[in-house]
DNA sequence: TGTACATCAGTGAACGCGCGTTCACTGATGTAC
DNA sequence: TGTACATCAGTGAACGCGCGTTCACTGATGTAC
């Protein structure tokens, strides 16, 4: 045991975190490097560091880095919900699907390794199967939300290259942009989302 | 030196090749290895040994990693901008726009390694800076290729958002699924592309 | 045409790196009686 | 309320891994005379 409390605090028993609190201070940590690292450039031993807790404790919360990078996608999914949701509250369905258009791109700014994570170096299937994910919710959400501006006898083909016409743009210009091929502009983005889209 | 030309033919000696060919032997063997790998999964060694070469002889032809790299991208962008340039050759403007989004999605797809590491994993601004690279020809056929269906009153601001708007497009379908997170489907790409694009 | 020699284009051994993960452990927490 | 003990949630040391890169080297190639 080290001596604690005086001058040169070393501090370097374990600190005991209430039930739960390290799993989320790891996920906190986790979201937090994303910010400014790519998921495969964070290591599970940098979330833990930045927690101040060994790596291996890491291993009572999740069985491995696969598992806890996961959890950080379903985190992302439910907050990309959330603030769609939040952007379309009391619109009309046309102004509706640009707002939330426009939740989706600045999330994906304001998120740059999360967004990446989610879309593009997803966990392994293992982990994607568990049903009913976050993800799920998201893609319902653009759906509803594109079929609300479809004309009531649109086909079922139409639904589906509406939606995926409206989603192609929005990550297109969210990837562009966190890529740095594209100068991220709120202008621009405007722009963009008032084209209308003219579908079928 | 090791016994060679007898039934255990271990042939451990140098090979010798001619004035470029190893460069370019290797160049293919990443190309090659783009197709199954990310960039970042891609190591140098694994390129040498593709090649049948150690992977100190590598740094005979080039100073490291990100250079080999940047030489791949090359080669990319040169081989985008030659398959949009076929598609569109002989059409009417429209149909030339339609035709190059279509050659650029299938670029994607059927390069998926190559096309990651040209838009999201570039080597480095080192690398980058060196002019007129390739991409900047594929980014201005784009352009030509947008501005030949505008109106010709259009302003540069329109100009600027219809470019990006069609390139959002493609490249957001491309990335969708090329991360599998919408199957690949060539009715789906033709009914995307076919959506009037609706310029002001 | 032959010879001397600089240059070129490879080699294998070795380096340090940080990683994910396993292991045996330890001390605090919570529970049964 | 006190005590015995199982469980829990941490620890640091150690593992093997493949990586990019460096190093001193060697034998073939090409050139000058």
């Amino acid at each position: 045991m080290k001596i604690k409390g005086n001058g040169v605090n070393i501090e370097s028993e374990p600190r005991r975190y209430h039930h739960g609190d390290l799993r989320s201070a790891l996920v906190a940590a986790g979201l937090e490097l994303l910010a400014s690292r790519a998921a495969d450039e964070m290591s599970l031993r940098e979330v833990a560091r930045a927690v101040g807790v060994s790596a291996t404790a890491v291993y009572r919360h999740f069985p491995d880095k696969q598992a806890l990078l996961f959890e950080l996608c379903e985190h992302g999914a439910q907050q990309l919900c959330e603030s769609q949701r939040i952007a379309m509250a009391g619109k009309t369905p046309k102004t509706a699907l640009e707002a939330s258009g426009r939740a989706y791109i600045l999330f994906a700014l304001a998120n740059p390794g999360l967004y990446r994570l989610m879309m593009a170096t997803k966990p392994s299937i293992k982990y994607i199967d568990a049903h009913d994910s976050a993800m799920d919710n998201a893609m319902q959400l653009l759906k509803d939300c594109v079929a609300n501006v479809l004309p009531t006898n649109a086909t079922a083909m139409e639904h589906e290259v509406a939606a995926l016409h409206a989603w192609s743009l929005v990550h297109g210009i969210s990837m562009l942009m966190l890529d740095e091929l594209v100068a991220p502009d709120g202008k621009v983005i405007d722009a963009l989302l008032e084209i209308p889209l003219n579908f079928v």
